[in-house]
RNA sequence: GCGGAAGUGGCGAAAUUGGUAGACGCGCUGGAUUUAGGUUCCAGUGUCUUACGACGUGAGAGUUCGAGUCUCUCCUUCCGCACCA
């Protein structure tokens, strides 16, 4: 028997035993519950950090307690392998971004390996492979097909000077990161997929996801952004412009129009005055940060049109502004500046009226003189409407505005349609042929997938497959005719929008999804960064919903309960490269071992909050790790369990210690996912099994029963040492499906410990019998001989017995 | 500006339902083992106080027999959104 631990030996063989069996492999079956943990699959950037580290970690813990719970546990893993910064190597390192991905990913498994996770490697995807980027891409013409995609001209990043489109991470201070030249804005035809007709649902559905932190659902409804109030049109010319407002009660005291100056009527009106022109041109060359946005200046200029209000018909101004959004609502405001900050402070710069038709409420008085007046209240100065409050105004200007047919109701979202192009080629084609008879035609099934070239001669400026006539040169499916294929790719959110339902059915080349995804879905347990709690997460919900809608799926949600990790800190900062206050884990798994990574991962704080990183907390761990060693050694094999009826008060609190850790850390475990307390809790028994003396049979049988549950809940942690130390222990090989249970009568006490205070201050502790009733606890608690001394002067006015726990005696 | 979360020893943290604040670990102090360093083991470790005891969970109030926990006001930090009509 060795009494070395050397972890590096051990564990890789274990590692290795793991693979050749197929260990974690799994396959449907119905005599089991099923229970699918997923962590967020990496970009494969080439080398794991701790954030990997601490993500797979506790997805893994999690993953293995449910397999001890005797469940059917799925758990893969697979790389999000397209995106730009294979673009970037390209240009650094002369190599194919391809070919750096695939070098990236063989890396990376073998650190992922190294780590120890309970993964079914045969349904690793990569999402750059044609067999997984062909199911988006036919998913994506069945979009098409029932009008959920569509284009439209939208705005891009464009340097000039390079002739290609720029990611926003591209643009640097306004500037093409490579050649400094400035960045303009320059509309182009997009793919766009309808997010906005499921918004409704997706904000709805967000009260289901009751395992959510409340956090990140806040977040997407807030993103979602939904709103109440009307669509109000004010006649202009032949035709109409078109306002959406909360607050059409407040119509009668809109002043003037403030259009965004994009909005075609803003167009027109330039393209026959120079000057307006001229101040359109310079408040849409104005980019800056979006913080600067809310407190920039706010800039307007008079059209010199007039629209007539809706009810009196009155002329109405209609200016542009900069602070007004073209792409939200219908890029058009009503002007009501007695009543909106925005619309007083534009009124005052430029001398507009302000009418006051909210009347004041009480104890807040109205100040117009300082700033717009925001409360609801009766309305004045509103005609037939005045007097009415806020709710009766709103009904009542909206059906007069009804009646005019000049208006509705209408609920407004801040959500926009999802844009899916990107002029990049990191990425999977855009299965679409650009015909100039048929137009925007989708690649028919039998000719998909359209595969991305990949001997490319990368030269960093724009997508090589937009110079590769090979690539682009094609025929039309409906008529012929020689077409283009687009060019464009997909923005790399379309293939992390669906890969958790693909690992399900990952190896049939016939559908995107089968039967086996609606065994497995959704995934029980979600797990990544808080960095995601919007755009990736929404875009999945959004996503599961269209292939449900599709008929590919039955469920409404993807991901039943999501835990979103916290940073891994050192020296208060977010770990970074830029920062350089990273740590190898490579280097501590060479060092100290796999186990002992992990272990100090869960321990160091709570899941869900920032981890602090401690090189001297990661050598608390591993004596920890070594003293389970010896721990478990020095006792030598097991002994049968077989106790006596009576046991020493001594024996009776070590297996009650052994048998209250067990339901503390299930509870750890399962429902609160605390893992530094399960620890902590592992840790304070082996100090007790390690403390107790071993002098007979009786003593080894309780010592032996308490390390037997100590391999088993830390199996999940450290699955290495305890897998071997197992076998010392039983000679057996572990097993794992057989979590341990409480046995409720070693938790039974003879006597209890109470708490005894005087007026809320502990005075002292008493021992009593469990049985004793309130009465004889109290009686006790008097007796004491510190009570008597605070007591001495003082009368009884009131006892308060906790039971189990404390007596108050309050005494004046 | 709006929304959310958090503030506890020298440090990471614990206290789950309003009931002994500081579990567990790090660090530190003293001791044992060791030629020495390291390792390992034992004891101690919130502050003040000789002691009895008093004080102590960002600040201040409140509710309660009892508050880290509940309520109100304020301060600080972090996160998200940001002219959304």
């Amino acid at each position: 028997m060795s009494q070395e631990y050397t972890p590096q030996s051990l564990e890789i063989a274990l590692q290795h035993a793991w693979a050749e069996t197929g260990r974690f492999a799994v396959k449907r079956d119905d005599t089991r519950e099923k229970f699918y943990c997923l962590a967020m699959f990496p970009y494969p950037s080439g080398k794991l950090h701790m954030g990997h580290v601490r993500n797979y970690t506790i997805a893994d813990v999690i993953a293995r307690y449910q397999r001890m719970q005797g469940k059917n546990v799925l758990q893969p893993m697979g790389w999000d392998a397209f995106g730009l910064p294979a673009e970037n190597a390209a240009i650094q390192h002369q190599v194919p971004p391809a070919q750096w991905t695939h070098q990236n990913i063989a890396d990376m498994r073998t650190q992922l390996a190294r780590l120890g996770f309970a993964y079914d490697w045969d349904r690793e995807l990569a999402t750059c492979a044609p067999e997984y980027y062909r199911w988006e891409q036919w998913f994506f013409t069945q979009l098409m097909q029932r009008g959920l995609a569509y284009k439209k001209e939208a705005d891009v990043n464009w340097c000039e000077n390079d002739q290609t489109v720029l990611a926003n991470e591209q643009v640097v201070d306004g500037k093409c990161w490579r050649c400094d030249n400035p960045v303009e804005r320059k509309a182009i035809n997009q793919w766009f997929i309808k997010i906005t007709a499921y918004a409704q649902e997706l904000l709805d559905d967000l009260d289901k996801l009751t395992e959510w932190p409340e956090q990140v659902r806040t977040m997407q409804r807030n993103w979602i952004g939904r709103s109440e109030g009307a669509t109000i049109r004010f006649p202009f010319a032949e035709d109409h412009i078109e306002v959406y407002t909360t607050r059409p009660d407040t119509l009668m005291g809109a002043t003037y129009l403030a259009l965004a100056p994009q909005h075609p009527v803003v167009q027109a009106a330039a393209a026959q005055n120079p000057a307006l022109a001229k101040f359109c041109d310079e408040i849409g060359a104005i980019k800056v940060a979006e913080a600067d946005m809310a407190t920039m200046e706010k800039l307007g200029m008079d059209t010199g049109l007039r629209a007539a209000h809706p009810i009196t018909g009155a002329a109405m101004p209609i200016w542009v502004a900069n602070f007004v959004l073209m792409g939200y609502g219908s890029g058009a405001v009503m002007s009501v500046p007695a009543h909106d900050q925005r619309d007083w402070e534009f009124a005052q710069k430029y001398s507009l009226p302000i009418v006051q038709v909210v009347a004041d409420v009480p104890d807040h008085p109205s100040d117009l003189a300082t700033g717009a007046y925001l409360e609801r209240g009766p309305l004045m100065q509103s005609g037939a409407f005045d007097g009415l409050d806020f709710d009766a105004a709103f009904d009542a200007i909206v059906e007069e505005l009804e009646r005019r047919q000049l208006g509705q109701k209408s609920v407004n979202f801040r959500l926009r349609d999802w844009g899916v192009s990107r002029q990049r080629y990191w990425g999977a084609p855009i299965p679409v042929i650009n015909c100039k008879a048929c137009g925007a035609v989708p690649v028919p099934e039998e000719q998909l997938p359209v595969i991305l070239p990949t001997d490319v001669a990368f030269e960093g400026v724009g997508s090589p497959i937009k110079e590769m006539p090979s690539f682009f040169d094609t025929q039309c499916p409906q008529c012929g005719a020689s077409a283009r294929r687009e060019t464009d790719t997909f923005d790399t959110f379309m293939e992390s929008s669906w890969y958790y339902a693909r690992y399900a059915s990952v190896h049939n080349p016939h559908a995107m999804l089968d039967g086996e995804a609606d065994y497995w879905l959704e995934v029980d347990q979600y797990v990544g960064g808080i960095e995601h709690a919007i755009l990736h997460l929404l875009y999945a919900r959004f996503f599961h919903k269209l292939m449900r809608d599709a008929g590919l799926v039955s469920s409404d949600e993807p991901f039943k309960r999501l835990l979103t990790q916290g940073m891994v800190l050192k020296d208060g900062a977010k770990m970074s490269k830029s920062r350089g206050n990273t740590v190898d884990p490579q280097a501590l798994i060479d060092r100290y071992g796999a186990d002992t990574v992990r272990l100090f991962s869960m321990f160091a704080a709570p899941p869900e909050q920032s981890l602090e990183w401690s090189d001297s907390g990661v050598e608390g761990a591993h004596r920890f790790i070594k003293r389970l060693w010896r721990l478990v050694h020095d006792f030598g094999s097991a002994e049968k369990l077989s106790l006596p009826t009576t046991l020493t008060l001594e024996q009776k609190n070590l297996r009650r210690k052994t048998h209250e850790t067990i339901a503390k850390v299930s509870d750890d475990y399962g429902r609160r996912q605390t893992f530094n307390t399960a620890v902590a809790a592992i840790m304070e028994l082996c100090n007790e099994l390690g403390r107790h003396p071993s002098e007979n049979s009786t003593d080894r049988a309780i010592i032996s029963e308490g390390l037997h549950a100590v391999l088993q809940m830390l199996w999940p942690i450290t699955p290495h040492i305890t897998e071997h130390l197992w076998q010392q222990l039983t000679g057996q090989t572990f097993v794992e499906s057989l979590w341990p249970v409480v046995d409720d009568n070693a938790l039974d006490r003879d006597e209890l410990e109470i708490v005894v205070q005087v007026n809320g201050k502990v005075r002292g502790k008493v021992m009593v019998p469990a049985s004793a009733d309130n009465a004889a606890i109290e009686a006790l608690a008097m007796e004491q001989d510190n009570v008597k001394r605070f007591l001495a002067d003082k009368t009884v006015r009131k006892v308060i017995v906790v039971p189990q726990k404390l007596v108050n005696i309050v005494a004046q």
